[in-house]
RNA sequence: GGUCCGGUAGCUCAAUGGAUAGAGCAACUGAUUUCUAAUCAGUAGGUUACAGGUUCGACCCCUGUCCGGAUCACCA
């Protein structure tokens, strides 16, 4: 039983012996001790002392005389204004950390017999990786190693958007402008190479839409036509290039022509489109590799894009859906308080939301999840909201199971990123920098002067990603975030580098005492804790705690800050109280073996802690 | 305009309705004969956007206002 329960049923206990009143165990309040009081859990006395009709105070000595007399792993307690601040006896913490120890799996909980899928990355195939896309991957990733330990089933998965006009407009300007170059013969990582005649074909696009801007035709017959009330014409022509691009573009008119040739499978255009669409995967799976993520099942647009019509269909017969004359389909969902949406439009052809609800049913039969977790910016809220609320009307049986893991755009410390401006962090040169900075300070502080290349370079890459991963995903998802190239390649405070650094030093002493032949799975005697011991124990125990809360609120960052505080701890341990040099006079003989098997305790869930985020340790640094 | 999400120290971020709102960065001051100073300790920094309300108790819940963002396509 954990003390959290123990301490829960003896105040049920007390207040129903006390003052003869029966609660539930979700009335009491239980948190671990503010740092500046006496104590590890305080319990809030506010609500039995009103049916104990005595003061706070009061209320609060009673049930923690009676809970000391009861409860044997309470030492003693005191009681501060409506707070009753219970002291659990050190027999009970040295007991439990023994106990961890032998537990080489500490920090997996128990298997929940649910299967969760976690759909994240889904990128476009039309450009390479960028800052966006990794809050995405990290999110995604840390996100799937949470769930996993909390005992959950995981499967890890992506849709490849590899289809549509954006890859056409590369393949067009590639065939345009290419002369034949490739990936290989320009040394450049696919997904750049295939980027590079994407922005290509944006430039050509804009410069011919700039010339048909002077033309008479474009300002009497359009802009004058179609302006709004004081619109100037540039104003006027940011707004039309969508409907430019469609009706009067060469350009555009020879992207949509290979699209429907796509399309229709012309065999040459589809040949085209599989060796551009090969090389970005090339491309993306160096940058996946790079950031230290994987996938179980690869789904690709090409191939699903089609789904759902049928379910529309079906859907049409109940009613869940209804037609309009000119035979789109659409969904009423204004008695959710959303909107009527549509699902089929009057050609027949389907949507993005569409494929989306044949994807959830495709993945359903294929996997059957409980749940499925879209990790997917928070511009598309309103989308997987009205989504949702479809699969629920269509009643499928996993319907509430489905969580749009919402999170904020990345903005720069310049304001946000634009491609247009070329203001765009791209992936692969953020991680560059990352490594290139920490091997510089690698270099400066020459504490692995010794090592190899090899060596060095590994102990590098595990710093610099550390620093950058930590870096993002130590944000609550949900919150738009800052992102400083600057800050995230520092070293030290609150940084991946500095929780490693707790590691390494663990990792020192560990090693030492292997040297030194000293036996760490004995037991050894020791009775009094000293606060910094405690506190490193304490935290320890909170950890599968921390792990249900991630994983409960899909929220990594949880996992990031307590890595954080715990590392702290350490660090603070390591200053104040000395390994070897203890003194057994004060501490007993135990002490260096016990603060020893601490340390490694300490080391275990650090290391397990930051594989949830995806983050590496090194040995040394 | 409707809907949704955010607003906490100069900056980046924490804080299950609980105690005196915490860290890091930046600034300043200290701590290496010792297991790695990528560390530790200290100083300074706040009307939690604003105004009401609920509560024994509100950064947190409710209402309104302001600011920032997203979204409201027969686009994806």
């Amino acid at each position: 039983m954990t003390i959290i329960s123990i301490i829960q049923k003896s105040v049920i206990e007390a207040v129903k012996s006390l003052y003869g009143v029966e609660i539930a165990e979700k009335d009491v309040l239980i948190a671990p001790t503010r740092k500046d009081f006496e104590g590890d859990y305080t319990i809030t006395v506010f609500a039995f002392s009103k049916a104990a009709k005595k003061s706070p105070v009061q209320t609060g000595e009673e049930i923690g005389n009676f809970i000391k007399e009861n409860a044997p792993q309470i030492d003693r307690f005191n009681v501060i204004q409506g707070f009753l601040n219970l002291v659990v006896s050190d027999a009970y913490w040295i007991d439990f950390l023994s106990n961890a120890q032998n537990d080489a799996q500490y920090g997996q909980l128990l298997p929940k017999n649910e299967r969760v899928m976690v759909e994240y990355s889904s990128p476009n195939t039309n450009k390479p990786l960028h800052l966006g896309h990794i809050r995405n991957i990290l999110l995604g990733w840390s996100t799937s190693k949470v769930l996993a330990a909390a005992g959950y089933d995981v499967v890890r998965t992506k849709v490849v958007n590899d289809r549509g006009i954006a890859i056409c407009k590369s393949m067009l300007a590639w065939l345009l402008f290419g002369e034949g170059k490739t990936p290989q013969s320009e040394d450049i990582k696919g997904d750049h190479f295939v980027g590079y005649y994407y922005v290509q074909f944006e430039k050509e696009f804009q410069m011919e839409y700039k010339g048909w801007q002077s033309t008479d035709f474009a300002l009497e017959c359009v802009y004058d036509v179609k302006k709004k009330e004081g619109q100037s014409i540039d104003e006027f022509f940011k707004e039309y290039k969508n409907e430019y691009f469609n009706k009067y573009s060469e350009l555009g008119a020879k992207a949509r022509e290979m699209l429907l040739k796509w399309e229709s499978g012309d065999a040459e255009t589809v040949a085209l489109w599989e060796r551009m669409n090969g090389w970005v995967y090339e491309g993306f799976n160096e940058t996946y590799k790079k950031l230290g993520v994987s996938f179980d099942k690869i789904y690709y647009e090409s191939n699903t894009y089609m789904l759902g019509k049928d379910i529309i269909e079906d859907g049409l017969k109940s009613n869940v859906f209804y037609q309009k004359p000119d035979t789109s389909v659409w969904i009423d969902l204004t008695d959710v308080k959303l909107d009527h949406k549509l699902v089929l439009r009057s050609d027949g052809t389907s949507v993005y939301i569409t494929q989306d609800i044949g994807m959830a049913r495709l993945r359903d039969k294929e996997w059957h999840c409980q749940k499925v977790v879209y990790v997917v910016a928070d511009e598309q809220n309103y989308h997987f909201q009205v989504l949702f609320e479809i699969m629920k009307k269509l009643g499928e049986p996993y319907a509430n199971g489905l969580h749009h893991l919402s999170y904020g755009m990345v903005d720069l410390p310049t304001g946000k990123m634009k491609s247009r401006e070329g203001t765009v962090v791209d992936a692969d040169d953020l991680i560059a920098e990352v490594i290139q900075e920490a091997a510089n300070n690698s270099a400066e502080r020459g504490e692995v002067a010794d090592f190899t290349m090899e060596e060095k370079a590994e102990i590098n890459r595990r710093v610099g990603m550390a620093a950058l991963k930590y870096h993002i995903v130590k944000v609550n998802p949900k919150k738009r975030m800052v992102f400083d190239p600057q800050e995230s390649v520092d070293l030290q405070g609150q940084t991946g580098p500095y929780i490693q650094y707790s590691y390494v030093r663990i990792n020192g002493v560990l090693k030492k005492a292997e040297k030194e032949g000293l036996n760490l799975k004995q037991a050894v005697p020791y009775e009094t804790l000293e606060p910094q011991e405690k506190d490193l124990i304490f935290k320890i125990y909170e950890y599968p705690k921390a792990i249900e809360e991630a994983a409960a609120t899909y929220d990594p960052s949880v996992i990031a800050n307590y890595c954080y505080d715990l590392a702290k701890s350490f660090h603070k341990f390591w200053h104040d109280l000395s390994i070897f040099n203890a003194d057994p006079e004060k501490s007993g003989e135990g002490v260096k073996i016990f603060r020893l098997q601490l340390s490694q305790m300490v080391g275990h869930v650090l290391k397990h802690g930051m594989d949830l985020l995806g983050i590496e340790m090194p040995e040394r640094m």
